[in-house]
DNA sequence: CATGAATGAGTATTCATTCAT
DNA sequence: TATGAATGAATACTCATTCAT
């Protein structure tokens, strides 16, 4: 921490790298007390420094979840997107997305939790236009998915898409507030009982075979 | 007190609705806004009057969100208790809480959308520490009843009854934060959806009958 | 309290006693509380009524010190200029002035306590100069009875009548503050004593004879 | 961190200093204007900041009194426990405790104001409790000094010692109110000219040798 | 006369942000 | 890069005062 031998060289992977590592810890104090009620001071002693050295760093508490939310948005789009141009029917990319959203809880979760909680206001803001769009870009994407589902025979025509999808949009991303990174359930276990819940309901006598 | 009898009566009662009134339009904004990020001048301005007049009726910002919480919680928790007191077996018994679920959130979303998204921080406050307590209710209840489920052969052995706790419990209070009062869909419709979907599956081949 | 059938005889004498009691609580509390520390409420509440109502007797808090302390002071400068006006040596118009001060504090105690806490502050507003009047005169007097019991040989020349007249006036004075009416000590007594310590002396030696 | 021993010593010690020049100027406008109607706008503008800047300081205003009013005790009781471990006679140490809080008064007049115009108010607030033991230590130590006087021969035994410690402990300290640090007189003087009424008295017969 | 509800200016306190060092 | 002191706007809360009943 004294003498900063290796600055010449890795000046920008480091500086990256210390960004991560600032945001990361923002992240997690921001997800367990609320954005509103996270002062930037308790944000930066969870990352080590004082209160006003964050401000070397980003430009305001704003930018600071900002960054948190785009970076997480960003990565979760680039892996949904690989599953959606897959080409599979909509019960192979339905399970796809749900197990890729639990990937996701499992490495963002602090992002996950600030997302689901603070999204709504934050979105009124200009800045965070991003956000509806993601919303709105996912739910076009899974009520599609489940009109999908429907029309190839796959999923039951009595049921009210637009509620389905709400029901599986909140269960998936609410889990973040209680998944426990490295706790005893790993994102694939967490996935697959989600979808055997969701997809064959929770009652005994129906199924026959499995 | 000179033979005002009936203005004890009308002025007690008078002063329990206006409390009431008030406390429904506080309730609106802090569910709107986050309690946090609600001022209490944003408050009192929603329900028509001026920042420090609600300090005539209320002794600080927390005993408001402290009143709109208890109330609602004493509430749902009366109709719980008329549910798990009528001896109805496992299944019947959950689709009959689930139901009262949705039905507190048509008369109590506000405090049901606060109760989810400040709950966790409030519960800090020994004074919230009734969240706790009904959290821990809620969850003994919960998973009793799945296990008597299970035991009954009523529900599949197969699940992780903790996971699926937390998935029934979430979605079911998470509807909350879009189900709009008034709107097309009434509490007993969304409920209906909301049981074929967790009890039978969503997929369309293995439902014999249907 | 409920049928007033004197009314319609005693309306003057019955509210300037009704304005003597609420004065007198009040005073009683802006004395234990201090004038800026006390609020209307309070006051109120220990004169019996809501804080609301007592804007039906006086105009303002300030008018209600206002009325404390002029009345004290007017009571205890008539007895004052009755002793001034008796044409007694100096010795014994300042034993008799310290009398009627430990009277006054008998009679006024709890405004005696607001004279001496507030009267500072209140003195810079206009409507509370005859507190500065009140404390001119009273200096005048003390220093000229005390240069005047020099001058007749009856007090020492040696003391700085500056310095001993504060020590006289500050001891007199704030003796309200832990006089208690009805206690053990009377203001004779009290006053006996005062004067034996400031005329003769705490030293036992020097005393041949008293 | 690295190196920076002497900043260490030197922050602590401007740090310290800081926190005493704000201080000083805070206890002289509580002083001056009492500690409940002094805003902390007023003190901070009074120290040369703005209002919430004091904060970064100190917790709250109550710790400012606080850390006023026991600085002032700490020190006074340090010179008095000096005076009284020195075995002089009775007299001898009521000359010199006299001596001492005249000093004192020199030295912190503002906090000398405060506390002769606020403990009682502050004492019911357990902070504030060493007020309260203050309170009981100095009339135990001077009680005992005027009663060990009276046994020696040196102080008259027709006084009431309750009555005498009173009149003494309200003229010492009272003195705060008028004295004028840097004035025509000091400490010594003041000390001095007190002893000489309380002693010997004002009148002039019974001086056989003056 | 007294009440109770409301007003609005003010108070202590917090906190994002700035900046010289 | 980081610190620490300061800023200033905002926030919860208080309280003297008003007024319809």
């Amino acid at each position: 921490m004294c003498a900063r031998r290796r600055d010449a060289e890795g000046t920008a992977a480091t500086r990256a790298t210390r960004r991560a590592e600032l945001l990361s810890a923002i992240a997690e104090v921001f997800a367990d007390r609320g954005y509103a009620a996270t002062t930037v001071r308790e944000a930066a002693e969870a990352a080590g420094i004082l209160g006003g050295s964050l401000y070397y760093h980003f430009d305001s508490k704003e930018s600071m979840v900002d960054e948190v939310l785009s970076t997480f948005l960003n990565e979760m789009w680039g892996d949904y997107d690989k599953v959606l141009a897959s080409g599979m029917d909509a019960t192979a990319t339905l399970r796809a997305l749900v197990a890729s959203s639990f990937k996701s809880i499992e490495r963002h979760r602090a992002a996950v939790v600030i997302y689901q909680n603070e999204s709504k206001h934050l979105a009124q803001n200009e800045r965070f236009g991003y956000l509806t769009e993601s919303q709105r870009r996912f739910e076009s994407t899974w009520k599609g998915l489940l009109a999908q589902g429907v029309e190839e025979g796959a999923l039951r025509s009595d049921l009210n898409t637009g509620l389905i999808y709400r029901f599986i949009r909140d269960t998936v991303w609410v889990a973040a507030s209680w998944y426990q990174p490295g706790g005893r359930l790993d994102a694939e276990e967490i996935a697959q009982q989600y979808l055997a819940m969701v997809l064959e309901g929770i009652q005994a006598n129906q199924h026959p075979a499995t």
